[in-house]
DNA sequence: ACAAAAGTGTTAAATCTACACCCATGG
DNA sequence: CCATGGGTGTAGATTTAACACTTTTGT
């Protein structure tokens, strides 16, 4: 498995953009809580969470790179997503990551190991995923999963900052898009996406209000009733993806009291 | 001078990142219209223009060579910018300015000739700046000079579009940030504040509704009146600094009828 | 005194906010 | 039959949109 990783790494001096990486926020929602795809990677002495990312082939475009990267995380083929910041501090390289870099690299692949450990530029890209359709299988290699964003600081270098980052742009983006469709399955209740909403911009909302706005945008149709919970059984509605947002604003949220 | 490029381009090769370079729109507002800042290029055969842009250190913070850059064709000390995206397309090179390097650097200059001539990764970056505090000197080498974006279809590579992209992103961020202050004079009036909002949308706003939104802000002071104009004097504002924006928009421009 | 741009007033309609209230379900 | 969460109603406050009107200047 070293074996590979040496291979991979030697591969990329030839046919990658130098000192330019390239990462992933993967966005889904769960049990009310937004998380984000990491990948969990084992370095013996120790164990590091890093965001899916990777380097970008001379001859690829920055947008397939990115499907790349997603597809291999989640196996989907249709994927929304978004770039939404450059990371780029001269400071920015693998740091803590290098020691154990270098007790591998050391005689054998010393231009691989100059390579990797430059100062890295990261062209960063969030996408939205329905978190029913992925089945993260972990490979030798590294293992993939969810982890709330309220939990990101465990992830390496500044990795944190990214999904910080990523998770304000989602939600200044949220009210004038209807974004949030690719976070919920097909069919979905407004409890769900309410909880979405206050998921993502951290405040809670009104409930009948809330109801009133989405349902007179005419961005939802209603198409069942959920009888799978423990209560009340609530509407099932699904996104008219012909309909586009109102430019005004979708959910304007802002603090209130009830509560 | 030709000489010059060269010893520069070459200096490139050691310091800087290869295959990555920053873009900067330089937004002023001026004659009711928004413009940015071009750089003219006399190659000889052809003229070009292009955007304030160049290359980052290998010790240097992408955000140290914005303000690096900004300066170069401002002389500005305090630069308000920000990213907006980033362009990569797998094809993205010189192209159709390859023929001059190829003459002038074929023999002597093959290693900067091969630097230049890859493919580029550009991180764009937007600056907002008080059109009357600028002074465009012309240098031997290339010369500065106001564009009206809406005559951005002249720029050379795909910088036109990079302009475009750069109007979008600060219309929208436009009501939720007192950010027209910065491409205004410190004092100005109301009717200028609408023309420059009128500009970056594209869409008239209806002048009581306006002045009423803006004063009831909070975000701006009665200064003055400004004697200089033809017709009836307009009272002259300053924005407050230390007033944050209102989260809910400021300009919350819809379309409408009047005129 | 008149044209034109700046600034003020007004009013109906739309939207927001904060609740009170009713409904459907499982225990 | 009651606790709980889903869904509806509504009244007051606020904001909006549209346009009529007044003021101030130069000619």
């Amino acid at each position: 498995m070293l074996e590979k990783v040496k291979k991979y790494l030697g591969s990329l001096e030839k046919e990658a953009i130098p000192q330019l990486s390239l990462n992933c926020v993967i966005f889904g929602f769960h049990g009310k809580k937004l998380k984000v795809i990491v990948n969990k990677i084992d370095l013996g002495a120790a164990t590091i969470f890093v965001l899916p990312g990777g380097y970008i082939g001379q001859r690829e475009d920055l947008t397939d790179a990115v499907e790349r990267i997603v597809r291999g995380s989640t196996g989907l083929e249709e994927i929304t997503f978004r770039q939404f910041e450059v990371f780029g501090k001269a400071s920015r390289s693998f740091g803590n990551e290098l020691p154990w870099l270098r007790r591998n690299f050391a005689k054998t692949d010393r231009k691989a190991l100059a390579w990797v450990s430059k100062r890295f530029i990261s062209v960063c890209y969030l996408a939205l995923v329905d978190f029913n359709k992925i089945d993260l299988k972990p490979t030798p290699f590294l293992e993939a999963q969810w982890l709330p964003v309220d939990e990101a600081s465990i992830l390496a270098m500044d990795h944190a900052d990214i999904v910080t980052s990523a998770v304000s742009s989602l939600a200044k983006e949220l009210p004038y898009t209807p974004i949030a469709s690719k976070l919920l399955p097909y069919k979905f209740t407004l409890p769900d996406l309410q909880a979405l909403v206050e998921a993502i911009t951290g405040k809670r909302v009104d409930r009948p209000n809330f109801r009133r706005k989405i349902l007179s945008s005419g961005l939802i149709v209603k198409v069942g009733k959920d009888s799978s919970g423990q209560r009340r059984p609530a509407d099932l509605y699904r996104f008219r993806h012909d309909k586009k947002a109102n430019p005004l604003g979708l959910f304007n949220i802002q603090d209130h009291r009830t509560r």
